[in-house]
DNA sequence: CTGAAAGCGCTTACAG
DNA sequence: CTGAAAGCGCTTACAG
């Protein structure tokens, strides 16, 4: 033990192995680990030196990939999320963001599976739900929690199964997830309404905010972004004046009437925002009716809306960067569950603003 | 071998392991392993029949972990990148990305050595990369090339090493660098210039270009943001007037009073366009002489930018996602290396529209 | 309370 | 041309 400072001075950064430390403290490598992983059943005298050595040495890290390989543990994690289709265009890129993370991390041992539903129909989103559930070869669950009720309901399995599950896009209060995933609604609001206070065209500065119906019912996170944009105007004087509409949206033909009608009550406006991804039907009808607004407002860049950024029928669109939501949640329970990294409770995506412009440099 | 169909069947989506693929096909695993790495050595009726095998099973996916172990083997990459300090605010972030990717890649088999240089000064560029180029004990390098003779006149050495180069954030041409990480200057400039389209008062069209010589002359993506700038207007009709004005940077009086006279000379415009992050220079001349102009665009979050962002002085910055360029990069390498990717010869970084209301969701 | 041994899956000299 | 053995660094029964 007389030599270890020496030693200690000549090898610097280089981190020792357990053979190596275990060499120095005359115990056997056993011991060691036993020591690192309180796993008892060592005397304490034992104890003191081995642990006084590690620290002589600047601490102990533990190469991963040979604790990998001898655990030999793969970890399986479940990932709940809605179908991506025509009528939820939005999750193409948090699937795909999904797929991403889940090739790079197994070959270090996590395994991943996904389940979707149908993001209107809440039977589907329970059924898969209490699928996962019954799974007891389960590490980590990852859950677009998109029915409270249902959620809620089972919040008691989710905790007795003592498993870490985490929560993708939809922020749901009052559960134990070790963290979420997604954008701050009430923040991405005020983006918005930044974006007309600044361009919107003086001599039209009424702007009208349409809520549809349908998507109010279902999205907890579209009050919250028209909150926050009603937040901006109450904190900041401008020139905008804001009106809102409720119109519902069984189908195409009565969505477009009642916007049709809405525009005749609101003759001057000069712009909309729409806090939701249903813009594009919206800029369809301006299309049709050869209508022109100085500045669209709406969410999400989906092929429709994308269409029409190029046309110069949306100005502006926000982004909350969903590939990177469904790549980040699975990292982020890789980085848990094989690393044992402690997580922040919350992982804000940034809001973008998408433009004509700078839309295909984006990865959505 | 009969039994192998079956077998294969069963196990469906499971992978074989060498040792069981070896047992298969009736030889050692050092057999298989020679063939798997066309080691030669092998009969060819040996060959034939444990591909078929592996084919078979669906093919053969080595277990990166166990083959990083019994490699035991530690890339070196080197990064070579300007100094983070008050003159060069930019970079800040990009060494934050690569100190986060170094910390994830330090436990799978790559270590990752810093240098800095003096983005105003060439010969500490010189002086370090030789440095790096001097080292026997390297497997990439990734380098934020500022200077294009001294990095051109290393190109016989780069290449003859024989190892991976990657740029970061500065797109030379005419080398054979195996990727490069950087945001597309000429496309930010249009971004930029679309800003203005959409938001610049009518009343007030006229736009002021500032090109500070100092800046110029040191980096060449200025130009082709000015370039960019100028495409947009010449492709799209508008309202906006563009003006273009080079004043000198010597030193901050100096600076403020040759931009004083521009605005002396132009004295009706409505907004500024900076091509680099020295727009907080002239936010400070605006707000020391209470000048309030529409509309103030310019590069990089950086911390006097985000300053004046915060007090409505400046309105728009564009961004380049400093934090990811420097952890791709490093990402990037690693996959290279210890996977065996083969990259993209180009990673585009998005062009981020950062504004008051979403400067606090963005990672810079 | 402690050590020796075997094993995770792959690689690499070495012997034949 | 091929197999047996040892090793990468850590973990885990097992024996004492």
């Amino acid at each position: 033990m007389k030599n270890v400072a020496i030693f200690v001075t000549y090898i610097k950064s280089y981190i020792l192995t357990i053979k190596e430390i275990a060499r120095l403290a005359d115990v056997s490598p056993g011991t060691v680990d036993r020591i690192l992983h309180n796993r008892g059943g060592v005397a304490e005298s034992t104890q003191k030196r081995v642990i006084e050595i590690i620290e002589q040495v600047g601490g102990f890290k533990p190469n991963v990939i040979a604790r990998n390989l001898a655990l030999n543990k793969i970890y399986h994690v479940a990932v709940l999320m809605p179908l991506f289709n025509a009528a939820s265009p939005f999750w193409e890129y948090p699937k795909k963001g999904v797929l991403k993370a889940i090739e790079e991390v197994s070959s270090y041992g996590m395994k991943v599976s996904i389940s979707y539903f149908d993001e209107f129909n809440v039977d589907s989103y329970s059924k898969e739900l209490d699928k996962i559930l019954k799974n007891k070869n389960l590490d980590g669950i990852i859950i677009a929690p998109h029915f409270v009720k249902e959620t809620q309901e089972r919040s008691d399995i989710l905790n007795k199964l003592n498993i870490p599950y985490l929560f993708l896009n939809v922020p749901l209060k009052g559960f134990n997830n070790i963290s979420f995933v997604g954008q701050d609604s009430f923040g991405s609001g005020r983006v918005a309404a930044q974006l007309f206070h600044i361009a919107q065209n003086i001599e039209k500065p009424r702007v009208l905010i349409i809520e549809v119906l349908e998507d109010f019912n279902n999205y907890y996170g579209l009050d919250q972004r028209v909150q926050g944009f009603m937040n901006f105007f109450s904190e900041n004087p401008s020139h905008v004046k804001v009106e809102k509409v409720r119109i519902p949206n069984k189908n195409i033909p009565q969505f477009h009437e009642s916007l049709g009608k809405s525009l005749e009550v609101y003759k001057d406006i000069g712009g909309m925002f729409f806090p939701s991804n249903i813009i594009d039907k919206a800029a369809q009808y301006l299309e049709v009716n050869n209508i022109k607004l100085d500045l669209m407002v709406g969410y999400d860049v989906t092929n429709e809306n994308k269409k029409f950024l190029n046309k110069d029928i949306i100005t502006f669109l926000i982004g909350q960067e969903p590939f990177q939501q469904g790549y980040k949640s699975v990292r982020l329970m890789f980085e848990h569950l094989v690393h044992g990294e402690d997580l922040n409770t919350v992982y804000m995506s940034p809001i973008h603003i998408i433009t004509k412009e700078n839309l295909e440099y984006h990865m959505h």
